[in-house]
DNA sequence: ATCGGTACTCTACAGCTGTAGAAGGAGGGC
DNA sequence: GCCCTCCTTCTACAGCTGTAGAGTACCGAT
């Protein structure tokens, strides 16, 4: 993807995430993008390329994020590892606020447009790697409980990212989020490491 | 709400499903619903007025749902318990899954629409049927807890409604698939029900 | 300097969308 | 009988959207 490319998708995603799907459209991503009208549609011939676009660019943008969740140095600690999920939960709901939405927008989008599944690779990534400290942990069915984490840490973003602020949730990005954010990991973890009944 | 509303509203809802926010036109609603063109701008005479007749209506069908979970009748067992939201969760990603889908369509919407926060409640009644449920078990913290039962079945739900059948999840409907999804919701109880550390 | 190609910009246009108001028609009260 | 009201349908119209193609400027090769 070129770098010209790329800017018009970074645009993109902000509408999508500030407007909605409905906001993306050929001229709106020329005005946020600040170039000449015209530009998307000359790059993204059609509207389907456009969505390619978006979806690619999150792809692109998720691989080249470095997430070490703290299951890289000293032994396998399930609570650093939670401590270290919420940080990373925690960045995707403030910093990466925006990213996060286009996604999920992308992820229902995904479900009247096939195509874009193999694009977007729903949470591929986070499930190999809670895969791999599943397995270190000595899990018995590391497969499948690693899909229940990561669908449960994916609730918690969810739930915190649309009823932000709804119910005594602390505001995101301050401590007090985080830790009851890793408490939540905790929890989950624990959920889905015991042993089964 | 009229009946003709509802109708319109239900029209909507479909169309929100099945092809997204953008799909829902005023002219698309006419055509689903099946009355005469102008209709549905007549009734809902904004586009805006629109979407809050689809997020009302939402709310509408869910409190006419039934939602029993297993917690009415017999002793309190986390297995039983289990077993029912399993149910629920089952049903909402086969016969509702229109619903389901449109309801997370309308969550990302609200987003960016504050107005229509207050009427979607986001997850108002499961939460208030978890907390009842943690409360008697004797759970330490309900209120949080509550809340994060509720953010990781429906991470669960999000997740086999989006990724249906992508990595060897069994398809929805059957019986392995509920038996499943009772596991996952044991490993979420478990999680949320254990003493902190 | 000329040429060919590539990257970019401009413009046209058909169809769709949101919105408003006029037209029609059924039914109930006088 | 007549009229008034409400419900429903029809139509107009300005603005937006998707898409295509023509135009233009830059740049390296010859």
């Amino acid at each position: 993807m070129t770098e010209r490319m790329a800017a018009l998708a970074d645009a993109a995603i902000h509408l999508v995430a500030t407007k909605g799907m409905r906001g993306l459209t050929h001229r709106a991503v020329d005005a946020q993008a600040g170039v000449p009208t015209g530009s998307t549609s000359a790059y993204f011939r059609t509207r389907k390329a456009l969505v390619e676009g978006v979806v690619q660019r999150l792809a692109e943008l998720e691989n080249a994020e470095v997430v070490e969740a703290g299951m890289t140095t000293g032994p396998l600690d399930p609570d650093r590892l939670a401590e270290g999920a919420a940080h990373v939960l925690d960045q995707w709901m403030t910093t990466g606020r925006e990213r996060t939405l286009a996604r999920y927008a992308c992820l229902l989008e995904a479900t009247h447009h096939p195509e874009l599944r193999g694009i977007l690779a729903h949470g591929e990534r986070p499930r190999a790697q809670a895969r791999a400290v599943l397995e270190a942990l000595g899990a018995e069915d590391p497969e499948r409980q690693s899909r229940e984490l990561v669908a449960f840490t994916d609730g918690l973003l969810f739930d915190r990212l649309v009823g932000a602020g709804a119910l005594g949730a602390p505001t995101p990005g301050t401590p007090e989020s985080r830790a009851e954010l890793a408490q939540a990991v905790r929890a989950a973890l624990r959920g889905v490491l015991e042993p089964r009944s």
